[in-house]
DNA sequence: TAACAGCCTTAAGTTTTCCTTAATCTTTTG
DNA sequence: CAAAAGATTAAGGAAAACTTAAGGCTGTTA
């Protein structure tokens, strides 16, 4: 899950970093309203927390404004002010949800949670494919309902191909999910992770499509 | 998919041309305003990257040039100066989007999903012919439901072949859509890989214009 | 604080895929 | 009927992906 935090406050914004990434998010911060909306373009995220009061551009401009370009992404809004009026302003404007300050991180792990399964639009907080469910509260994988333990790459890969299930994701794209934008590795570390994934849970769920990237496949059987 | 490049800083072009190639994109690099809105006029483009300060002509004028000619070919700009102003102007200027050096690649990719998602028409992203549905999301090929397995270059071929349903493409066009203008091969592969997708799509699909090329018929059918 | 275990990353060797070439066969056209 | 264009087939070689193993880092425990 790759999120962008877009949180002025450098205490806030450093703490928050922290806690989201010991979730298990990857976290890409910044601080500037204008290099926020940049920032949002890219539809490789998940999710976005947005602060209210920013330097640049505040975070209501910026959600209509990401609004108007028919962006879907998940947006959570943060504010110091707990005021009805600024609550009924941001869900208006197309917020997801609403947190005020201060908050709990384990309430802001739960709405998060929430509102990315809501968009995803999906009824249960299990994503599954064929025998494989994977739990994202309880960052678990089972296979056969038989617990299955992964490593937090391997679980972050495979994250990421469940949700985008049926496209395919190029290595780079997967290097994203793992490490943000600060470039992370410069090997076939990919490649391993995905070679551990299929011992794991089977050689035919993950399908590699030469000179492209990796996929799981859509579905087939009909669960709901 | 091919793109145009057209970026006079040699380090950054050179760098751009590697990463986009390696995410599976076609790129001709060009550095020069004046010969890049030559190369615009080929309309077997399917994307153009544009920086804005260019020696012979701006990014801007010659964006302002080729939509007064009615090319509608979608345009991404990049800039050094991250000010409100430039970015008004290079969207009132006819840009799909616009990015502000330095970037991110993996942002950059994201963009030029999106653009090319956003011309599409978003509406039904799979192209179809027949018994045949190509997914490019998922970069697979069905045949009556069946999935089909594609090399890539075989990929490529087909999916130029209906995006242009119903023209002819030369041989030497479809050896663009493959290898830029850098030319490549010396031989009849294109042959080759049309003989390919026959034998897995069937002999009638794909139609051989003698001394003309090849295409793939406009579909009779009506489904929408 | 030292030993340990688990995980991440790298790198090297191996295997597989498929791209390209070229030679030969078939069809079309003047 | 001859010449040109295209179709078919097979094989060498290069690129991509797979597999395995080991070093280094981190966090944990005695």
């Amino acid at each position: 899950m790759r999120v962008l935090l877009v949180e002025d406050d450098q205490l806030l914004g450093d703490g928050l970093s922290v806690g989201l990434e010991q979730m298990g998010y990857t976290v890409d911060w910044i601080t500037d309203g204008n290099q926020a909306e940049a920032a949002l373009q890219d539809d490789a995220l998940d999710l976005a927390i947005l602060d209210i009061s920013l330097p640049g551009q505040d975070g209501l401009t910026l959600l209509r404004r990401i609004r108007q370009q028919n962006n879907p992404i998940p947006v959570l809004l943060l504010t110091a002010r707990d005021s009805l009026d600024d609550r009924v302003l941001g869900l208006d404007s197309g917020a997801d949800d609403y947190l005020p300050k201060p908050f709990d991180l384990g309430e802001l792990a739960a709405r998060l949670r929430a509102i990315s399964r809501r968009r995803a639009g999906r009824g249960s907080p299990l994503l599954r494919h064929g025998a494989i469910t994977l739990d994202p509260a309880g960052r678990t994988v089972h296979l056969n309902d038989q617990p299955v333990t992964c490593t937090s790459r391997e679980y972050a890969i495979l994250e990421a191909l469940l949700i985008h299930s049926g496209q395919v994701l190029s290595r780079q794209r997967l290097e994203e999910a793992l490490y943000g934008w600060d470039d992370g590795v410069e090997s076939n570390a990919i490649e391993v992770y995905i070679h551990h994934l299929r011992k794991k849970l089977g050689k035919s769920t993950i399908q590699t499509i030469r000179g492209m990237g990796y996929k799981i496949p859509k579905q087939a059987d009909g669960n709901v």
